[in-house]
Order: C-alpha cells, then structure tokens, then sequence
DNA sequence: TCGATTTTGTGAAAGGGTTCCCAAACTCTT
DNA sequence: AAGAGTTTGGGAACCCTTTCACAAAATCGA
C-alpha cells in the first residue's frame, strides 16, 4: 500500500516550472486570493494556462472544474512534491562578492532555502561575516555537511578553483550542486549538477539584439 | 549581394549553447590548441559530440573531415555570430549585494560584456562606488542609454521594484533584460527577457534530492 | 430541475530537439 | 598510389514538450 504517491515521472519541464507556481501561488495567497483559475495562475507566473494544466495534471487532479484551484491546497502539494515541506540546508563554497551576495539574500526563507554555511579556502576570508554567517574552512566541509545534513552545495568561486571545490563537496557527500563559476565541471552521474553562467545568459540576449540590429539595419538600407 | 550572411535561422537550443562553445575555445586556444575535434569541444564544454556538429553545422561548415575544427577560426567565427566582436555595455539596475558583485565581477571582459552604469533608486546609495563604478540615479537611465548605446539591462532589485525598474528600462529604450527578481515580469513583446532565479534552481535541485531520498529510503524498507 | 456558463483534465496533433548512424572527405602510413 | 584510420555533415528516427481542442464536471440563475 502506497501512502505517499509522489508521482513518479513528472517530465524536467514540469519540475522546472513548479517553483514559479509556488511562486505565484504564494503571492496569490498573500493577497487573500483562495481559489485561482489556471488562466489566472499562468499570468502570475509567466507561462500560458494550456500548459498549467498540463503541468499540474501530472501533480494527480486538484482542481476543480468550473471553479479553478485552491490557492493553499495547491500550494502545499506543489512544496511537498518539491521536497520543501522543510527548509533545505545549503553550503555556499566562496565567500567573494558572489557568495557574499548569495549569504546575505534575504529571500531563501520564504523559498524553502536555508543557508547552513559559508566556507572559503582564503585564510584571510575565513573568520570574517557575510550576510550574517561566519566564514569557514573549506576543509570544514565534511563535518558540516553531516552536522547539517546539508545535501545542496553552491559553487560561487573562481573557475580556477570550481573543478577541487566540486570534488571536495562530491567528496563530503553531496548530491546536489548549483555551480555559478563559468566552467564545464566533471563530476559523478548520480550526482545532479546546475549550471547558472551570467555572462553566456547576457552573449545569449546579445545575440538577438544582434540580430535585430542587423534587420533594422537592413531594412533602413532596402 | 548578401555579404555578411547571418545564417538566419540558428535554433533556440543551439544559440543557448554557443557561448558555451566560445568559452571551452577561448581555453583551448590559450592553452595552445590549435584544431581540436567535435569529441574534444563536446568535453571542453560540457555536451555530447553529436550536439556540437550538429549546432555548428547550423552556422555552416566550418570544419575539415577527418580533422577537426580550427580553434581560432572558429571561436571568431561564434564571437561574431553572437555579435560579440565589440563588448556589448550593460547597465545594472540595483547596486545592492547582487547588483554590486555583479558590477565588481572580473570575469565579464572577456566574454564580451562590459558595464556601461550601475543605477539605484536608493538615495543613500546614489554616488556610492561599487566595483569601480559610482552608482548613478535611476532617473539618468535614458541618459545613460542614448551616451553608452546601451541595449543590455540587468535588474537586480527586490522583486517588489522589479516590474517599474522593467517599465522603465523599456521606456529608456532597451530592448534586452536580464532579470534575477523571482517576479514574472510583464514587457512588450519586442523586447526579450532571460529569467535568473537562483531559489528556483536550487528547488529544482531539492525535488531530485527529495526522489533519491524517498528511493533510497523505500530500498531500506524493503 | 434545466439550461447556460465556466473551467478542468486529457487525448491528439504539431513542433523542436537530440541521438543514431553512415557516406563523404580528409590525413597518414606504407 | 592505395588502403587504413579519422572525423565531419546531415538525413532519419526517436523522444520530449507544447499547443490545440473538447468532453466531463462543476456552479449559478431562473
């Protein structure tokens, strides 16, 4: 007998949506909303209601036709599915303006992200404050993660260093990394890896300014 | 006559991945590679072999048959399909603790991006330096815009100032936005919006981590 | 109770993207 | 010069995602 169905296969584009509508669904929430329609909810969130639906259909049916879906039912099923019924614990590896930044967010809270740690190899950053958290070792790692059954790690180092840092926090046990340093990281296939790289995000969007440009531009001397 | 042929459909897909390409050839050039393969490329950046021929053949052929592709060559050839054979100015809208560890990041040179202003609303923060740039008042954005030929802006403000910021980075004549607020925002759709949002990311992570734990725990059980 | 209206849930179709595979084109050795 | 070994370019199959379209299920007013 299952108990909890957490459906099995739900497809990466879904996964990758289900935090805005918990987003959405939280600021829907706030402002005294109970019952959203998918037309409704796609517009918090900044999809089309066709794939709302198809996205939540895979959640299993909670809405109810005719009406739409309850704003807090809704809510709390997406953050289970996501594993966010508890805050999850993060180590932030780099304590440079990035991690800095990173450390002193005030908006993990609300998100289900709790930040566990700073650590730095930098003698001279190891001590100090960011946002909040005291800088550690990075050789610390280890028995922070299992103090704090971390199982998220941050890279926000230099790309120089991404390459050992991934492999130490692969090596403290850890499965999960978000990695913001511009570099091709190898590490273990069970071991799930994100890449967030600003400046290919910015080459991306110059690209079709680019080519937008080269219309106008065109279209000035036709 | 056409001469500069832009090849005029490049997929989605394939433009996400060029920069990818340009750094992983950036690095093998200045380590001294000259020709290196579709298989070694695909290493260097983190991707299968037969995505790279494939996305390069969409930028014409510009390898040789059992050989390879020539580094220098080719990486000029991505830069300047991306438009990215002059640094592209951006302008960073909130000089907080994202804004400022953008504005101060090295890495941004050479990848063809360069910070044109860093604005804020915040009075106490206007005339402030942060990362070699005096944080100038949002109300000069327009200014700004026109003098640098800015097309790039980056919003790193609370989510709340997010939309405004967005309103009046279209009316200053941007047509590029990069936002990291974890708001939807609403823009005209001439205008083309990338989304950062490190929460969301990292939430994607935990829904893996949440599956691996309840498969490993179901293992146990059983 | 019944018909009009709203909105979900989901098959089916359409559209992209990825992977497979191999002929064609090149180099190198003998 | 010819054969062995590499490696690209691209057709074709496959898979995933999005969009379309509509029956089913609910509400509401008369």
């Amino acid at each position: 007998m299952t108990i909890l169905r957490s459906p099995a296969g739900i497809p990466d584009a879904t996964v990758a949506r289900l935090p805005l509508y918990l987003r959405a669904l939280d600021e829907l929430a706030e402002r005294g909303t109970d019952v959203c329609s998918s037309e409704h909810l796609a517009t918090a969130a900044g999809v089309n209601s066709a794939i709302v639906r198809k996205d939540l259909s895979h959640l299993g049916s909670y809405g109810t036709r005719g009406v739409g879906y309850d704003v807090r039912f809704l809510a709390g099923h997406i953050a289970a599915v996501v594993g966010q019924t508890q805050p999850w614990p993060v180590v932030i590896v780099g304590a440079g303006h990035l991690g800095s930044a990173l450390a002193a967010y005030q908006g993990f809270g609300a998100r289900g992200v709790k930040v566990a740690a700073v650590v730095d190899a930098d003698p001279e950053l190891i001590g100090t404050t960011v946002g909040g958290h005291e800088v550690l070792s990075i050789d610390d790692l280890p028995g922070i993660v299992v103090r704090d059954e971390v199982s998220l790690g941050i890279i926000a180092t230099p790309p120089a260093a991404a390459q050992s840092v991934a492999d130490a926090l692969v090596a403290a046990g850890i499965s999960s990394i978000l990695n913001f340093a511009p570099t091709a990281l190898q590490v273990p296939a069970e071991v799930d890896l994100r890449q967030v790289d600003v400046a290919a995000e910015l080459q991306i969007l110059g690209y079709h300014a680019h080519r937008r440009q080269a219309a106008t531009s065109k279209e000035v001397t036709a």
